[in-house]
DNA sequence: GATGAATGAGCATTCATTCAT
DNA sequence: CATGAATGAATGCTCATTCAT
């Protein structure tokens, strides 16, 4: 592992455990030196931004997966409801930082601008294809479809419900119905 | 005003101009002195929770009105959304405290939770008398109903969608879609 | 118990479980308002004084007994050292307030002055009768005297060692064999 | 002179300014900042352990050296309590902060009992060796040897006495008739 | 006598950042 | 590339004291 790729994961760790990514902290848990952090990172918020990147990069790439994969409509629909419940679930620090770090998302700025929206086209190309899916603005698809899993992925991460997987199939379903053409 | 009240209204404005809720700023714009601050809340932390909680109680009677108001399933599921929506947009720093200040929200701890199960249940009652909507687990209901209003909420919040006015319609139907008896 | 009595003792209390006479401490315990306590002792120095002079007159009270009940001078000796270490068994935190709460001392200022003035009288008087006692300064004859008391109270007192008991007799001893005419 | 001792340096002569070592007098009188104190240090109470530390090690050399030059048992006796006056005729701020600061005593825990531990060691190896020496218990030893010289050193240290010279023979004398054989 | 709101100086601590080696 | 000493602004908190009721 690099002293970048340490750095970068005693950040989460840290955020994790504390909630916070200070410097200091980071230190301890990568054994890396101040001056390092800054030499490859330029600063507290660079580590952050480099994180919250990585992490949504990965998450994203998930999600394209999940589309390329889907044979119709409610497939498609289905496995985006899922793929995301099961990342929070395998995922649950990285899940945490990105919904809960707004200092974060701030110092990600532009380049987590850009990726939201390469993401957005490509789910709207997909859903230009899709008669069965009803014809909804941008946002409001993407809210319908994922708010749900994401209000219930925010009580799972805080230790309010038990489980997510058990409430799959219902947010699955429950997604398709409301999207759906009648 | 009580000097309660003027340290909370500070608290509130100093989040929404600063995005935190430092003791300095509530000093400012309340005008009272820090021993004061403490001596009514405790601490930082004390401001932040019990700010938390009026909000959240003021929101929440606004949810037991739309309730009450309801004259069948479709009507209250969609007064619910509509209620949210307005809510958000009428009392955008107050929502935005809501969903932003993780700090005041654990701060506000027990209480809070407290809250939240008293909501939950009066919610509950009411959908129990509704035939027309499916049964689902309450946390499930929750999410299916409120969750893409919320996901919109912190869009529009956070300058990244023009209304939430235009997108009433749609949530209350796609909602209503959702957790409709077919 | 009247008010004054219930300050001193909360302000006892208070000194003995945090290390401190802090007046937000004594005003819990005492459930007097800052105000009455302010009313009876003038401020948190005054409470300090008061009681530092009220334990201090006990403990003397005992001192000039303990004299009066002296048959020879060994016996007038041995019996201060074992009234000390006997007080302090029996009276911890007064022991440890008098012994660690350097503010309180200063804070007594002049009648502290008296009262050790007035004790050191006494016992001197006392000595001048007694031939068997070796013609010492007065204060060389106070540290010889209750020195190693004092000392070991400290270490009791501090948790360091067991029992104070068992070494009562072996300070009385070491004292009488330290300042009696060979 | 390093940082590290300009700081100690500093929070004594502080300490014995103020009778206290706040941050700010640290700060003042060391010309090091904030930080600096805090990165070599961990804060006020690591300053004052330190300091404590350090100047207990002193104190206690000059014990084992005074043990190593004595030629018998009174010699010895009475070279611990000489040396234990000239100590703190020799070094008034440093035995002020020994015999006054208890936060550092507390601060400097685990390391102040090995110290402690150690010196006592040492001398009950010396005692051991002496048979004109009566056999006590070590902390009674202890008490009876240093317990008036502890004492007096307060009292001269307050500004009550006016020198510790004079009592330095009626001290080891004292201490020599109470603890040898008859 | 009693109450408690209000004040503000004083103090410890955290933290991101810089920079010489 | 790496290290760690040094900096200082920002921040939360404690506490004795005053005073109107």
């Amino acid at each position: 592992m690099s002293r970048q790729e340490e750095i970068l994961e005693a950040a989460l760790e840290s955020f994790d455990a504390t909630g916070t990514t200070a410097i200091e902290e980071i230190k301890r848990r990568s054994g890396a030196s101040v001056g390092s952090i800054y030499h490859h990172f330029g600063g507290v918020d660079g580590v952050a931004a480099a994180l919250y990147i990585e992490i949504l990069r990965g998450y994203q790439g998930g999600v394209v997966q999940a589309l390329g994969r889907a044979r119709n409509a409610e497939d498609g629909v289905g496995g985006l409801v899922r793929y995301h419940l099961r990342w929070v679930q395998r995922n649950p620090e990285r899940a945490r930082f990105l919904l809960q770090s707004g200092a974060a998302r701030v110092a990600a700025g532009d380049e987590l601008q850009a990726l939201n929206r390469s993401l957005f086209a490509a789910v709207a190309d997909w859903v230009e294809g899709q008669p069965a899916i009803r014809s909804l603005r941008g946002e409001v698809f993407y809210a319908v479809l994922l708010g749900p899993a994401q209000e219930l992925s925010r009580l799972w991460l805080a230790g309010r419900i038990p489980s997510l997987r058990q409430v799959e199939s219902d947010l699955a379903e429950a997604a398709w119905r409301a999207v759906r053409v009648d």
